[in-house]
RNA sequence: GCGCCUGUCGUCAAGCGGUUAAGACCUCGGAUUGUGGUUCCGAUAUGCAUGGGUUCGAAUCCCAUCAGGCGCCCCA
């Protein structure tokens, strides 16, 4: 066992056992998305590095320490940490801004990010998501919200939290930036190493500061001033009141938090996250947002759009486990050539059958069918003559005798 | 990148300086020669992540390395 080769830090195997939730999570995301006509779209999983500093953002640690990066060929290229920016591209690249807009589309696939791995963690994780192009008003923010519960609901989820704010457009944010670092200079010398790295990258980000000590700074009334004043412009104000009058209106609950900052770069206005208290400290099973600045970015006409993405081992994680799904038959008998050719038949039918590719011992072959099947299919020397099969019902124990023929119509009892 | 914790069979584990290194589950074989999931037997770690020490003696103590977990940062 010395040498055995393992996974990669910070990756997993999906296994046989679990595959059953994984499918349900893409199968309700398919099934969801759809009633709202957001349509799947696979983008590649490596993109050239500058999509990337030039999408997400060079500020972000994203993009500064957690990217896959490697030259071929002398092209920078990366595995990619998250998918907007790869949709972006797409939207932009394959000209979808002459389709009618809205143009919904929503995704699934694993994502790469290299950070030290811990609960709710990974470093190939993966991602369920959407993007939606070409509206500016509130009702896509909300679509895409209300979208977003009721997927969680599809998987059983109802209970999660809503987290809700508004940054504000360029304009409105950077007036607050400046007044937030105004009010804060003074304490410059007693926040935290991070926050004083965040106070020149990224003011907004001093917000959700978890130390305790920098925590207090924020109580003081002249601080909590500025952050709770209403800084956004008219416009911004009047999208984000909109916003929630049509999320009172479809019943979406939701807490305000004004100290909710997403980490990248190309939100603006509104940002939403949702939360569960049985996640350990990464707790979040969504985020997103609206991000009006992003396709012009990356070079096409500028386009208002607003997405999400959720983490699926996050998901997963909160769901209760499932048992795993049971053959429909198992075929008990020591005739080889018959078990081969009566499975055979039972799977043109449509069922899930094995039978014993060892011919072992009857009562073993029992014994297995119990473990992995509903019904064994009993073929001896007796029902061959016939041309019968028994039929065991291995969760009741009741057993009949039918012609071969129509095994599978007997199949309720 | 930094802090804390952990490393004994496929899995869950007992063991806390002297044991033939418990036990359970899973797996496999046998008892019951066509009826199981109950029962009964039996098989499965010369080895306790790896490498060094300390000791008459080490899975048990110390150091290093590696791996895993959790937390910070950040995020889904």
């Amino acid at each position: 066992m010395a040498n055995i080769i393992k996974v990669l830090k910070g990756t997993k195997d999906i296994l046989p056992q679990d595959i059953d939730m994984w499918h349900l999570l893409e199968e309700k995301a398919n099934q969801v998305f759809s009633k709202y006509g957001f349509k799947e779209i696979r983008t590649p999983i490596i993109e050239v590095t500058e999509l990337f500093s030039r999408g997400v953002g060079d500020t972000t640690d994203i993009v500064n320490k957690e990217m896959y990066t490697f030259e071929k060929s002398d092209r920078s290229i990366t595995l990619r940490p998250e998918n907007t920016a790869g949709v972006v591209r797409s939207y932009i690249e394959n000209g979808m801004s002459r389709l009618s807009s809205p143009v919904k589309l929503w995704y699934k696939g694993p994502m790469f990010r290299y950070e030290r791995p811990q609960a709710g963690r990974q470093r190939q994780f993966h991602q369920v998501g959407v993007e939606m192009f070409g509206i500016k008003d509130a009702t896509a923010d909300a679509e895409v919200i209300l979208m977003a519960v009721n997927y969680l609901k599809s998987l059983g989820l109802n209970d999660l939290e809503v987290e809700l704010n508004s940054l504000g457009c360029p304009k409105c944010r950077d007036e607050f930036k400046t007044k937030l670092k105004a009010v804060l200079k003074p304490y410059f010398n007693e926040l935290c190493e991070d926050c004083q790295n965040r106070y020149e990258k990224n003011p907004l980000r001093l917000l959700d500061c978890k130390v305790e000590d920098c925590k207090k700074i924020f109580e003081k009334p002249e601080i909590q001033e500025v952050i709770n004043s209403d800084f956004i412009c008219e416009d911004c104000a009047h999208h984000y009141s909109e916003l929630k009058l049509y999320l009172d209106k479809m019943g979406v609950k939701y807490n305000e938090n004004k100290l909710l900052v997403r980490g990248l770069d190309y939100y603006n206005r509104t940002v939403f996250e949702i939360k569960s208290n049985n996640l350990g400290s990464q707790n979040a099973v969504c985020g997103g947002g609206r991000y009006d600045g992003l396709v012009g970015q990356l070079g096409g006409e500028p386009t208002p759009a607003v997405g999400f993405a959720m983490g699926m081992e996050r998901l997963i994680s909160l769901l209760p486990a499932k048992e795993p799904k049971k053959l429909d038959g198992y075929i008990v008998s020591n005739y080889p050539v018959d078990a081969f050719v009566l499975a055979e038949e039972l799977r043109n039918q449509g069922l899930n059958v094995e039978f014993d590719l060892a011919n072992k011992k009857f009562t073993k072959q029992l014994e297995k069918a119990s473990k992995v099947a509903k019904y064994a299919f009993i073929l001896g020397e007796d029902e061959i003559l016939k041309n019968q099969v028994s039929i065991k019902n291995l969760e009741l124990g009741k057993q009949i005798t039918v012609d071969r023929a129509n095994c599978t119509k007997m199949l309720d009892f």
